[in-house]
DNA sequence: CAGCGATACCTAGACAGTCTAGGTATATCG
DNA sequence: CGATATACCTAGACTGTCTAGGTATCGCTG
């Protein structure tokens, strides 16, 4: 494939980053929204997500902080930085390009003559 | 993420088989097309292809034949099937039905209280 | 208040699709 | 004749996601 950089195979940074930009969230809270945002179509899994964060986190695109609160289970919400924005911005142009891409295979007009 | 069969991970068969609806094509071929229908967004690579293109053979979803041209290199063609169409036909569905569900969660609507 | 299910976090290892980097062989052009 | 482009192929690496496990707490029910 090699786009410059696959967006097609890091779909879930995308999402991820998408949700937290209106807001932090922690994790199973998201698990649940984008769930619920893509009318059941995503059904991920805390295996996944969570070391994704972790990934996020590492890189810079997100921090975390635990809100405890009494009488309730602590939970680890994650904040988008400025860093996340800037990579959330050009993962959405790529996606943006990669599903033209993909669409215009797919719908493909005339082949023009190869050999 | 779990599709019920992660198209954004299975996209190269899915344009393989798209091109071949239109016509018997060799892999090299493929590739060009490929290359020129997606404006030079994909560049997909020959290691990556042949591998595909067995795979879908082995599941009856194409069929291939050597075109022997004198004072040519021999080029091996490949047809799509029956069983190719209908795969085509329900992947084509699998895309657009994950393309709505990416764009629903970047675009994102409010998100409805969780907890 | 003991037990259990739901919530909430985490990780190691498996799996699958793609890429890298190699290979072979023939046609064409300088 | 040698170099380059065409045309096919494969083994093994890489990477993102999934499976299947783990821990701990909260709230409900018997």
């Amino acid at each position: 494939m090699s786009l410059k950089k696959d967006i097609s195979r890091n779909n879930m940074s995308l999402m991820v980053l998408s949700v937290l930009e209106k807001e932090d969230l922690y994790g199973y809270q998201m698990i649940y929204y984008l769930e619920s945002l893509s009318s059941g179509v995503f059904k991920f899994n805390e295996g996944t997500l969570y070391p994704i964060l972790h990934a996020l986190e590492k890189d810079g695109c997100v921090t975390s902080y635990w809100n405890v609160i009494e009488d309730s289970r602590p939970r680890k919400y994650y904040h988008i930085t400025d860093t996340g924005i800037k990579l959330l911005k050009e993962s959405k142009k790529e996606w943006e390009e990669y599903v033209g891409a993909v669409n215009a295979v797919l719908c493909g007009g005339v082949l023009n003559a190869y050999t």
